[in-house]
RNA sequence: CGGGGUGUAGCGUAGCCUGGUAGCGCGCCUGGUUUGGGACCAGGAUGUCGGGAGUUCGAAUCUCUCCACCCCGACCA
């Protein structure tokens, strides 16, 4: 797919400032580069140069795919309803999902994923165990009506995704075809010059038995990331748990004590006001489900994990309980709630479970108790669960040393579906001894169109985008000086862009009649990764001058060996 | 959906409080001078001031309403 441009051929369109509606900079960036246009609100058009970006990622991606065996199709974009509603999906998948009516009336909808067409195509294709493993995959638009679409490309509504779906006639293929795909995906993301850890997850809506999530590094992710440095241990931190250092309840028992403690109602002002360590403190949080009131206890500094609560079986609903039902419980208000002296149900966070003589509420507005401990002052907790989010510096669960903790960007996740699609969709073959069988399925997807944005906010200066070699627009950039001047300079620049396509390689010529300075501007802000400066200047010495795109000072090269320099800067040949 | 904010030329913005000819920078067009880091001079084009309704002699400005977008939150293969 290399094929060079001269400037004036192609078209490129930069901003000076970038438009008011970016916040993240590697939006910015790509709306000053030209990468995109947005048309409304989660929806871009890919300009050229933004498609040649997403055309490299996609070719890189398709090859590691066909690599490891997985064979390519294309399904629709918009879908009927029948399928979802066989599924079940029709109404839970809820309002991401945008339905759509024809002009008989008849539902459809535009594919938020496509398991229930992947497992349709399977039931009526895969017969026998004689054709299996399979491993479909596409690289399709999908459409999801997010609530809040932001940050550009990176949580749009209408994005590009590679999704796969494999099918086995047991586990244990399943798992093979799991871990390659897992090797797959690291051997993509690392082609594509990305910072990134594959992590323990969290299947979600898609449900399944076990789930990978692959991110890229960067503080501007929206997920969390909890991962031991020491060892392979690396989680969500929806998921991640953490070994709590031993209890050193060294505090001889002391005497319960109401204390005031007016207008100081969070764990962090009751600390300070006290001035006691916040992991003394317990906080107590009110949360209904099915009617029914029940106070869960976390340490002080510790976040509520609400998709671990949820795993609970009787919490599943649950809801933060409004005032009006706390008053009622437990006659006071959010600030001053306590279990102390309440028959409400208490689920304790396992940390709390370690705690002696903390401090909590007295349900009396104005007023905490001290010294409070379990057995004595109040019943042990009839739950305990690992419900709060982990912090760096608590113990890996292996063992093996001490978490930390970053931000990612999901570019890609895998799953093992097992059978829940084909039961519902009733998805069978015969096995070996003629007997039918629900198929295994596994499903592997990478966002393509964010892993553009994830990797600008990956690499980029303050001159604009750093593309990594795999997917910049162009490798290369020759920039003439005074080209509409000097015949020889002319001569030279067409010259080595011929020579270079000649070499394969994806060049671009910045052949305007533009001052040095808005070329050079323009070939950093697109972030190419290599250019050449072709001048009156050097050529006197017949040379050109080379300058990598994070390389602090240019260099001279022979005009003789500039394709064999470049060329092992490409690591071609 | 809840809270906050913004809509003025392609982009960035001033003007709005206190109603009276819509301004600036970048970009764009023409001519000229320039040509190694987003040039300079001269001339020029481009505005339903988000839409609608109202108040007023007169509305970008005040009122009402609708819409769009952005931020925070809830949500998320």
């Amino acid at each position: 797919m290399e094929s060079g441009m001269r400037v004036s051929q192609f078209f490129i369109s930069t901003l000076k400032e970038a438009p008011a509606e970016a916040e993240l900079i590697s939006h910015k960036l790509m709306l000053r580069a030209g990468l995109i246009k947005r048309l409304g609100s989660g929806l871009y058009t890919w300009m050229p140069i933004g498609l040649k970006v997403l055309r490299k990622i996609e070719s890189i991606v398709r090859e590691e795919m066909n690599r490891s065996g997985a064979i390519e199709l294309l399904m629709p974009a918009i879908q009927p309803a029948e399928l979802w509603q066989e599924s079940g999906r029709w109404d839970v998948f809820g309002p991401q999902m945008l339905k759509i009516k024809d002009r008989h009336d008849h539902d459809f909808c535009f594919g938020p994923t496509h398991e229930e067409i992947i497992t349709d195509i399977a039931r009526r294709e895969i017969s026998s165990y004689r054709q299996l493993p399979l491993n479909f995959y596409q690289i399709q638009t999908k459409f999801r009506d997010e609530i809040r679409p932001r940050f550009g490309v990176m949580r749009a509504r209408e994005f590009l995704m590679k999704d796969a779906y494999s099918f086995h006639a047991n586990p244990t293929s399943l798992d093979d075809t799991y871990q390659l795909m897992h090797e797959t995906y690291n051997r993509i993301f690392t082609r594509l010059g990305l910072n990134f850890r594959s992590v323990s997850a969290d299947p979600g809506a898609i449900g399944g038995s076990g789930s990978h999530e692959f991110h890229v590094l960067a503080e501007s992710g929206e997920d969390i990331i909890v991962f031991c440095p020491d060892s392979d241990y690396a989680a969500n931190i929806e998921l991640a748990t953490s070994r709590l250092p031993d209890a050193t309840p060294d505090d001889p028992v002391g005497e319960l004590k109401k204390i005031s403690t007016p207008n100081q109602k969070t764990c962090t002002e009751v600390a300070d006001f006290l001035d006691i360590p916040i992991h003394k403190t317990v906080k107590t949080l009110a949360v209904s489900a099915n009617d029914t009131l029940y106070l869960i206890l976390l340490r002080g500094d510790h976040q509520l994990n609400e998709l671990k609560v949820r795993k609970i079986p009787f919490l599943t609903g649950y809801e933060m309980a409004d005032e009006t039902t706390i008053l009622n419980e437990t006659g006071t208000i959010p600030g001053y709630i306590g279990p102390v002296g309440l028959k409400t149900t208490v689920i304790a966070d396992t940390a709390v479970m370690d705690m002696n003589n903390f401090i909590c509420g007295a349900n009396e507005e104005g007023f905490h108790f001290i010294n409070v401990n379990f057995g004595r002052d109040l019943e042990q907790p009839r739950h305990v669960f690992d419900i709060r989010n982990v912090a760096a510096g608590e113990l890996s669960p292996d063992g093996k040393g001490i978490l930390e903790i970053c931000r990612g960007i999901e570019v890609g996740h895998i799953f093992k579906l097992r059978t829940k699609y084909s039961e519902m969709m009733k998805a069978q073959y015969l096995n070996e001894h003629g007997q039918t069988q629900n198929l295994e399925m596994g499903c592997y997807g990478i966002g393509i169109s964010r892993i553009v944005a994830a990797a600008i906010e990956q690499n980029n200066d303050d001159q604009g985008i750093i593309f990594p070699e795999s997917m910049a627009p162009f490798q290369l950039a020759i920039i003439p000086i005074g080209m509409h001047k000097s015949e020889q300079v002319r001569f030279e620049a067409e010259k080595l862009y011929t020579q270079f396509l000649c070499s394969s390689i994806d060049v671009l010529l910045d052949n305007r009649n533009e001052r040095p300075g808005v070329m050079f501007a323009d070939m950093e802000l697109i972030g190419i990764p290599h250019r050449i400066v072709v001048s009156e200047r050097s050529l006197k010495q017949a040379c050109v001058e080379y300058k990598g795109r994070t390389d602090q000072e240019a260099q001279t090269v022979a005009l003789d060996e500039i394709n064999t320099f470049i060329k092992a800067k490409l690591c071609i040949n």
